[in-house]
RNA sequence: GGGAGUUUAGCUCAGCUGGUUCAGAGCAUCUGCCUUACAAGCAGAGGGUCGGCGGUUCGAACCCGUCAACUCCCACCA
């Protein structure tokens, strides 16, 4: 048969992964064998895959193809993760497309929408994970929302709060103004922000002056200073002022301790207190302090005893409890009562500041600080165990670098918020009689019998309402790594007793404390045991200028398209090639040429070694031939114990660019150059039979790198009825070194 | 403000325990070649005071000190 000019990735593509998957490949089950285990990091079901998700799971797929060639029982489990904000926003958004308003829905019926669109849309990114040539186990794909899942989830969550780690308190939360709803620490990103600091006037009281608490008068101080600067960031914050704060021992301020002085525009009287947290040297050393909107402020205002005015509705706008200005977004009041202030006078002057400011991960708006009641994880209590695993390299960290972020982070780790004021997710089991009091239980009927026994008695059943929140999607995902095997709903089950702890763990740093900390915490939790032995971290895909790739920038490629025009090998060459371990990695079209470039390149070989098939003569007496199949024969054996070298500190890219280099170099330029018979001359039948044998290996050892054409190249080679993707490595020897010299 | 990391050719990076791959690879550039597997290729070439300075050593890209630049993470100075 005749070979075409170059190899055609497209067909031999889908070919390929329809043939691994008719002969269920990638299906594992517990046997004798030993398994090794990845779960994926569920990408979001709303998702459509990018580079990151390119270089992750191309990185896992060399992992498991590898270990599965090396005889092991390899499990790549996949799945997606529920992303209540995400999908919800997208819900939200489909909804309005279609002129429906969510607060127009009720909950089940907007719940109804979210699975129809989950169903339409949450299995695209895997569908194209099938692209890349994955193999993964799609008999186990997981999803958070499952139903086991979902009821495991909503156990945990009662079994933490049985133990008492869990509590519900009012705190100081990120608050989303566009998703309306509570964020974790995690989920707020700080962004350096042009700011302006505005100079306010506040009027000191001339009554209060009269006695202070040292029973003498400061009157005729007043009568030249009757007035406090306050510098501050946010003047649409002054009508939630309930006090100023200097630093006690602040020469300026002394005489005015004790004394009250009035919010500008809606004079309010508010007192002046000291205390040392205050900085001197900042703005006028003069603090305004307003307890519902700021995290300090609210530290202040408990320790001082301070009223909280509230004059924020959940959406950013100005409240009633503001008096002006009510209705207007926070932004726009701030305009407007900057005028005013200057207009009236209160404003001294501006100046420009920068600071950092939070913004929220999903919705990119300004994180407001809002005082909440929300659901709470007692964090010390659990954490104990997951900070000594990767202290004691129990698991091990590549690259090693993370270990102290992870235990810096540990060390100082704060409870976690995992209440989302969302539909779709986990709804949290709390169940609220008419007077406040609550009973967590899986259900109403269960909720009421605790209540009744409280001697809440007088209810009935109908007067519960569950709580409307649901739980952060991190609070399902942390249950990953042994949910996927029933773990938790099905406990020392066949699957998780064989798969867990699972063996490698590849994800990118920026969830370390998300994911990867929490996941650590739940394993140790409910099994007992960690819940991977070996966190790879990749690094972030950046594109050539060292921007982050992302959809606003536009500088994102469509993966799906580059697969088409290169081939899924070429891609995958591409970014393993440019990927250093643990750093971040420039990305650049032109990387996937040269992955194009290295099919061609085997697929000449292909050529050469298939010309030679019909002249193989019968016996030869062995030439200068054979000294260069024993020299390869070595080569290749230095070569695999390189690579076993390289596997093992996950040096993926160097393991490629080794094979990369035997290939072209040791096998195209010097081994075939050298046995390449004369023009028209026949070839040794031994020597093509070895040539037939190395070209084979070589595509077993790029074959985890370039799944597909190293299989097809593997069939070309000779009419056979085995496939390389479940072909066994043989054992590494150790070369000859007196051979590798003389060459 | 605290912590971590990086700095080697035009670009991206190897260089692991200081000395026989020590100054390397790929890409890019330049010069030849459509030579019967491969121009998506082959043959060759140029290009670096290994961030600066100082030290340890017989010997330093590598160890120590210091300065500089950049990156990332964490943190409540309005």
């Amino acid at each position: 048969m005749e070979l075409s000019k170059n190899f055609d990735h497209v067909t031999a593509e889908q070919k390929w992964y329809q043939h691994w998957m008719d002969k269920n490949y990638f299906h594992s089950e517990p046997d004798q064998r030993e398994p090794y285990t990845i779960v994926i990091p569920p990408p979001n079901v709303t998702g459509v895959l990018h580079m990151g998700h390119c270089l992750n799971n191309t990185i896992q797929d060399i992992l498991v193809r590898r270990a599965r060639m090396q005889g092991k029982n390899a499990c790549w489990v996949p799945g997606t993760d529920h992303a209540s904000i995400a999908t919800e926003a997208k819900v939200v958004q489909m909804l309005r497309e279609r002129g429906i308003a969510k607060s127009s829905l009720s909950r089940e019926d907007f719940l109804k929408y979210a699975w129809e669109w989950k169903e339409k849309y949450g299995g695209i990114i895997l569908q194209q994970l099938k692209k890349m040539g994955c193999s993964l186990d799609w008999e186990r794909t997981s999803f958070t929302m499952d139903p086991a899942y979902y009821e495991s989830v909503i156990n945990v969550f009662i079994d933490l709060y049985n133990k008492g780690y869990i509590y519900r308190g009012k705190r100081m939360i990120n608050w989303d103004v566009k998703a309306k709803t509570a964020l974790s620490d995690e989920e707020v990103i700080r962004k350096e922000t042009q700011q302006k600091l505005y100079f306010l006037k506040y009027f000191l009281d001339r009554e209060s002056s009269i006695v202070n608490r040292e029973g003498t008068t400061h009157d005729s101080h007043l009568t030249t200073h009757d007035y406090i600067t306050i510098a501050t960031v946010r003047p649409e914050t002054i009508m939630g002022d309930t006090a100023i704060c200097v630093h006690p021992e602040d020469e300026r301020y002394k005489h005015l301790h004790g004394k009250f002085a009035f919010v500008p525009l809606i004079n309010r009287r508010i007192p002046i207190i000291t205390d040392e947290y205050v900085t001197m040297e900042f703005g006028t050393g003069a603090l305004k302090v307003t307890p519902a909107h700021d995290i300090n402020d609210n530290q202040l205002g408990q320790k001082h005893n301070l009223e909280v005015v509230d004059i924020f509705n959940e959406d950013g706008t100005l409240n009633e409890a503001a008096q002006i200005h009510i209705g207007e977004d926070r932004f726009e009041a701030r305009k407007n009562i900057a005028t005013e202030l200057e207009e009236k006078g209160y404003l001294l002057k501006t100046e420009d500041y920068t600071s950092e400011v939070g913004y929220s991960e999903r919705t990119d708006v300004v994180v407001e600080p809002r005082l909440s009641l929300q659901w709470w994880v007692d964090m010390k209590k659990i954490s104990g165990p997951a900070l000594h695993a990767v202290a004691d390299d129990e698991i091990k960290f590549y690259p090693a670098k993370f270990k102290n972020l992870y235990r810096h982070w540990m060390e100082n780790i704060k409870d976690w918020c995992i209440s989302r004021q969302l539909w779709w997710g986990h709804r949290i089991p709390a169940w609220y009689a008419p007077d406040g009091s609550f009973a967590v239980a899986t259900t109403k009927e269960e909720a009421f019998k605790k209540i009744t026994s409280m001697d809440h008695g007088q209810w009935t059943i109908d007067d519960l309402k569950q709580d409307e929140d649901c739980l952060d999607t991190w609070f399902s995902s942390w249950l990953w790594p042994f949910e996927v095997f029933k773990g938790y709903s099905d406990p020392g089950n066949k699957d998780v007793s064989y798969y867990y702890p699972t063996n490698t763990l590849v994800t990118a740093p920026e969830i370390i404390f998300f994911w990867v900390a929490r996941m650590i915490m739940a394993g140790f939790e409910y099994k007992g045991e960690k819940p991977f032995n070996e966190v790879y971290f990749t690094g972030i895909v950046r594109d050539k200028q060292g921007r982050k790739m992302s959809k606003s920038l536009g500088n994102s490629p469509d993966l799906l398209a580059l697969i088409d025009k290169y081939g899924a090998d070429a891609t995958r060459f591409g970014i393993m090639i440019s990927s250093p371990a643990g750093n971040d990695l420039l990305w650049d079209e032109s990387s996937n040429e040269q992955g194009l470039f290295f099919n061609n390149k085997i697929w000449n070989a292909l050529k050469l070694v298939k010309m030679w098939e019909g002249r193989i003569a019968k016996s030869q007496e062995p030439g200068a031939e054979s000294f260069a199949v024993e020299w390869f024969e070595n080569r290749l054996n230095e070569v695999r114990l390189e690579l076993d070298a390289q596997f093992k500190e996950f040096r993926l890219s160097e393991a490629l660019k080794t094979i990369y280099s035997l290939i072209w170099d040791d096998f195209c330029s010097w081994y075939l150059e050298w046995v390449k018979p004369g023009f028209e001359q026949p070839i040794d039948k031994s020597v093509y039979e070895k040539t037939v044998g190395f070209f084979e290996q070589l595509m077993q050892l790029l074959h985890p790198f370039m799944p597909f054409i190293t299989e097809d190249i593997y069939h070309q080679l000779k009419d056979r009825t085995d496939d390389l993707t479940v072909k066994q490595y043989a054992v590494a020897r150790s070369p000859v070194k007196k051979i590798l010299a003389d060459a």
